[in-house]
RNA sequence: GCGCCCUUCGUCUAGCGGUCUAGGACGUCGCCCUUUCACGGCGAAAACACGGGUUCGAUUCCCGUAGGGCGCGCCA
């Protein structure tokens, strides 16, 4: 059995979950999923003035609401600040690792010097072969990894192939801070050693950190996992992706009305392809997923062609589980929609009647309760600018002309409305569309929305009655 | 500055030496369908960064150049 694979999505709680995070741990879930392995969501907070419960709250919400779940309890590094020290006190003591006095301040200036002088920027190894007894009084030292001088690193990946580092342009990371917490590098190794973390998938910025993790793992005589670095997301124009470029955390698509499976979907293929095929079940994408099919060159983020996407799985998906999601996000909408969660029954049904008509062609699920508009909207229906331009005296006219017509119907279906309305347009001698048009502005107050005769079904005979005699008496 | 990585249509990508007059998808444009908007169908424009090699033959292999990205914290 090949169930001994174990991934895990490593976040650090310092901001909401952002879409390059969503999508390496889709990734992580993808790859323990297809070899029916565990993930294990790990939040790395050793860094206490960053890291916070609301940043947290999102990650963990934002995974949820993409729908990966993860095996086991969530560990926090913090957590383990204890097993982190007692390994570097091991490898202190085994040699491997050496206490260096050099303050923040001196750092910084040998930083700056070597910059000013165009020399790389490194940590010169001055505590390196030094004596504690020369230790300056009142400075609490750190343990650096004292780290070989000689030879090279090679990171064996997944993805990006054979990369090789010369030990000389690697130099001797800080293992325990002077306040004896661990710092990222030396709790990463840890936990995943401990954790029996075997494939480590992450974004292609800690493809130098695999290095330097390379080398803790030598010094402590232990495997290094499998290690697999995908390129990164970038914005529209190329750079890296911030906030500039509208892109929030997951929340944010969410609210903008994206469908998990849809980003899923659209985050699969940033990066990994299949063939062809550019839509994937979950099953499908469980399936089919592999790090070789993992291209090495950075993606641009396409907002375009992840609303065409979400407009596939929105005409896809089931009428009641649409409504379901439109009331998820309700909240998130601000009141100039006029709806209000949780949705009443009668709303509920007629929204549900309606979205066979209004999936069609939205692209988003705020495209779609906006074309439901008519449904929820306050009586007396605001027109919007196109719709009071659609009805001037001539078709309110003619909208008083058809109202006979349609009062002597008694059943109210999409096909004997359509027959009426047609049947009325040959007889005043009309195009159907100058019937049609103003119809719909009556009852909807929009010209965009979907089939007229869709609309009149939904509404029923009294509303829509009601509706088309407001309409022509306000002439 | 030093190190590492990347480079096929506007975008995501297929391609793993000849099948490439380079395929698919999104977007764009045109036509059809149609009461609007969509959906759907058909079609069009649109790319191998540049320069050297290797080879009978390079989009595919190697080396440069240019451009881009990431890293170089007692952040993660």
């Amino acid at each position: 059995m090949s169930s001994a694979v174990v991934t895990r999505f490593a976040p650090s709680p310092t901001g909401y979950l952002h879409i390059g995070g969503a999508r390496t741990a889709l990734f992580n879930w993808l790859y323990a999923r297809h070899f029916d392995g565990r993930m294990l969501l790990r939040i790395e907070d050793t860094d206490r003035e960053r890291s916070t419960q609301g940043a947290i709250d999102a990650i963990l919400d934002g995974m949820r609401w993409l729908g990966l779940d993860w095996d086991g309890d969530v560990v926090y590094q913090f957590a383990r600040a204890e097993r982190h020290r007692e390994v570097a006190e091991n490898l202190l003591v085994a040699g491997h690792a050496y206490h260096c006095y050099a303050t923040p301040e001196e750092l910084a200036a040998m930083r700056e010097t070597a910059r000013a002088e165009g020399r790389p920027i490194r940590y010169d190894g001055r505590w390196r072969d030094r004596d504690s007894s020369d230790a300056p009084a009142g400075v609490k030292p750190v343990i650096r990894l004292r780290a070989p001088i000689d030879g090279e690193t090679v990171v064996e990946d997944g993805v990006q192939g054979r990369v090789t580092w010369q030990n000389r342009d690697l130099d001797d990371l800080v293992l325990l801070r002077s306040d004896g917490n661990p710092t990222y590098m030396l709790a990463v190794v840890v936990d995943d050693h401990d954790m029996g973390v075997t494939q480590v998938i992450r974004g292609d910025d800690h493809l130098t950190n695999a290095a330097r993790q390379g080398q803790i793992y030598q010094a402590l005589g232990w495997d290094v996992p499998a290690m697999a670095h995908i390129p990164l997301i970038h914005g529209s124009d190329g750079a890296k992706l911030s906030k500039r470029h509208g892109a929030l955390g997951v929340d944010a698509y969410r609210d903008l009305g994206y469908l998990p499976a849809a980003l899923r979907n659209y985050l699969v293929r940033l990066g990994w392809s299949h063939g062809d095929q550019e839509v994937f079940s979950t099953a499908e994408m469980v399936g089919a997923f592999d790090l070789k099919s993992i291209g090495r060159s950075p993606a641009r983020f396409d907002f375009a062609k992840l609303e065409n996407l979400n407009g596939l799985y929105i005409r896809t998906s089931e009428d009641a589980a649409l409504v379901d999601a439109i009331e998820t996000i309700v909240p998130a909408l601000g009141p100039e929609h006029a709806l209000t969660a949780p949705i009443g029954p009668d709303l509920r049904a007629k929204l549900i009647a309606a979205m066979p008509g209004l999936k069609e062609r939205a692209k988003t699920l705020v495209e779609l309760i906006d074309s439901a508009y008519y449904l929820y909207a306050p009586r007396p229906l605001a027109l919007d600018e196109k719709a009071k331009g659609l009805l001037g005296n001539d078709a309110r006219a003619r909208l008083a002309a058809v109202l006979p017509t349609l009062e002597i119907l008694s059943d109210w279906s999409a096909t004997t409305t359509e027959a009426a309305v047609r049947h009325f347009a040959e007889g005043a001698g009309l195009k159907l569309g100058q019937i049609a048009q103003p119809l719909r502005a009556a009852l909807t107050g929009r010209t965009t929305s979907p089939p007229l005769f869709d609309v009149m079904a939904v509404l029923g005979r009294e509303e829509s009655l009601a509706r088309l005699r407001d309409q022509a008496q306000s002439a």
